[in-house]
DNA sequence: CGTTTTTGACCTGCGC
DNA sequence: GCGCAGGTCAAAAACG
């Protein structure tokens, strides 16, 4: 929500230049169109056309209320002058006359918030300004006393009308527009959403042939083999939903119980518990039932991590999500403190994330996601939610793929997914999670597409992931994010299509590059993202990350 | 008053 | 067994 207005506060204060006090309480102009927007920059002009011209558009309807306050002031010789013309106009707008009426009885205060609110109707400005044109033309007439003119007088009048009513169907029309290209946007986020997941459903079970054909030999690593009953036991807990606030906002239970129940419902299985005790532990307590590799998967990803290193002042990078902080600890190492976040979209989402600043450079931030949203997401936060979803499917598909898996950077996937920028991404099975890191802090040094990452650009799957990548030198670091997830989302999509036998992994990936294809196509889409950016790259001085995501 | 943040306590795994 | 580090909990404080 805070990113769609900041997104097109940067238009309407480029009309500031106009008139810098106009928007300062009219904030739902901020959600115009940019074609509304324009149409209210004409209005602009026309207004200041009116007030230095000469007599001929000097009393417009939009600013009746300015003329009625002229009106009030008899002293002046603008008012005599508009005493001669106010018979003519009091036909036309005998409403508005009437209701001004009734708003000069009110203070200063609400006669202006009247004016801006006629101000806001943009489309009946210049329709009335021709009205008013033809009142006065009308009105000479009228002096005549001649029955024709009434009549055309009349015409003219329902002529009015009608285009009045016009202009409304048609705002009325953008409106509906605009809506249906929102909930095209929503709709579109969440197929990719479900396209991912169907994704990942195919590959664990193409995977699970593999793994059943030569289980003898293949040397998995014991993470994901051990995560499966954890994943079991993870899922009761999901399946009760009972996340350790309710477990303890329930009360009565000891300290001892309480782990007792965390450790059968898998709560602490699912941490830093090396794979030996932790498969240990769940073999004690849930050994009857083996894992299906969807829960294998499911483990995985909740165990495998995104670390996103990117370049902000903010103390969280914007993605889309809400979170809430549960802890803060100082980690050796580093002086600055690791914060500890957990998604708030839904009640028992799994997914945390840590954010801590680099020690070595404190404007790094590195943001750790780990774990994957049980529940809708906003468009917003489909980007970084695809990345977490992404890099488990990566380290999964590399390390059930190969002996070496993820370790060896000549994983086919991983050069799939790192071909071109190995500064970008790195995958590391050294910590105790299989992390993948995405270091945005290393822009590509020319902007104009010449970097070494686009000299890659030949590489038949990576079209997709360099456009981002381009783009990330002028992106500000609460927007990398979004660009980086969508770019590791759409990789994602390609080494499903290397390392899944199934067709419906390349239908899938065909129809999510059309959605792309169609919605970087759609010109509203392309404003509004370019609104967003824009406004975030002026904003990102001013404005907290943080700030962004508690209003999300 | 409900929600969020802070912060000290606590738990767990690991290394010695 | 002890200490350390990472991670989480939960009461209190802060905030809107």
């Amino acid at each position: 929500m805070d990113r769609g207005w900041s997104g097109l506060t940067l238009d309407s204060s480029s009309l500031d230049l106009i008139n810098p006090n106009r928007f300062k309480n009219n904030n739902h102009r901020r959600f115009l169109n940019p074609l509304t927007m324009s149409r209210m920059g004409d209005e602009d002009d026309q207004k200041t056309n009116m007030s230095t011209d000469g007599s001929e558009f000097r009393f417009p309807v939009s600013l009746s209320g300015i003329r009625d306050r002229e009106d009030d002031d008899s002293s002046s010789g603008v008012g005599g002058e508009n005493d001669r013309e106010v018979p003519g106009e009091v036909d036309f707008f005998s409403d508005k006359k009437s209701r001004v009426s009734r708003d000069d009885v009110d203070d200063a205060g609400l006669r202006v918030k009247k004016e801006e609110q006629d101000d806001r109707t943009d489309i009946n400005t210049g329709l009335n300004l021709r009205t008013t044109v033809n009142a006065r033309s009308d009105q000479s007439v009228i002096d005549n006393g001649e029955s024709s003119e009434m009549e055309d007088k009349r015409a003219n009048n329902e002529l009015v009308k009608l285009q009045d009513e016009l202009k409304k169907m048609t705002m009325e029309n953008e409106k509906l527009r605009e809506l249906l290209t929102q909930v095209s946007n929503n709709y579109t986020s969440l197929h990719m959403h479900l396209v991912s997941l169907m994704q990942q459903q195919q590959q664990q079970q193409n995977k699970a042939l593999e793994a059943a054909g030569k289980h003898e030999e293949t040397i998995v690593p014991r993470q994901f083999i051990d995560l499966g009953p954890s994943r079991a036991a993870g899922e009761a807990e999901d399946l009760s939903n009972s996340s350790s606030e309710d477990r303890t906002r329930s009360g009565g239970c000891s300290a001892v119980e309480r782990r007792n129940n965390e450790v059968r419902d898998g709560k602490r299985l699912g941490r830093e518990e090396s794979p030996e005790t932790e498969s240990n532990k769940v073999q004690k307590v849930n050994n009857s039932s083996p894992p299906t590799f969807e829960q294998s998967t499911e483990a995985t990803m909740r165990k495998a991590r995104v670390s996103v290193r990117a370049r902000s002042e903010a103390t969280m990078i914007s993605d889309g999500c809400q979170w809430r902080k549960y802890g803060q600890k100082m980690a050796k190492g580093n002086p600055c403190p690791r914060a500890y976040y957990r998604c708030t979209m839904a009640t028992g989402c799994p997914v945390r994330k840590q954010v801590q600043r680099c020690a070595e450079d404190r404007s790094i931030l590195i943001t750790t996601y780990e774990g994957n949203h049980n529940h809708p997401l906003p468009p917003a936060a489909v980007a970084m939610a695809s990345t977490t979803m992404a890099a488990a499917n990566m380290l999964l598909s590399g390390s059930m793929s190969s002996q070496d898996g993820m370790m060896n950077p000549t994983n086919l996937l991983a050069r799939a997914v790192l071909p071109c920028s190995t500064s970008m991404a790195t995958i590391s099975a050294s910590a105790p999670f299989p992390t993948v890191t995405l270091d945005l802090t290393h822009a590509p040094p020319l902007p104009n597409g010449s970097s070494p990452s686009t000299a890659a650009a030949t590489n038949n799957h990576n079209s997709l992931m360099l456009r981002p990548q381009q783009q990330m030198t002028n992106l500000p670091p609460n927007m990398l994010p979004h660009v980086i997830g969508q770019a590791l989302y759409n990789q994602s999509k390609f080494s499903g299509l290397q390392f899944s036998s199934g067709s419906p992994s390349a239908a899938q990936s065909h129809a999510v590059a059309d959605t792309i294809s169609a919605l970087t196509a759609d010109p509203n889409f392309t404003a509004a993202l370019a609104s967003v950016i824009s406004s975030m790259i002026n904003g990102s001085n001013h404005h907290d990350g943080e700030g962004n995501n508690k209003n999300q």
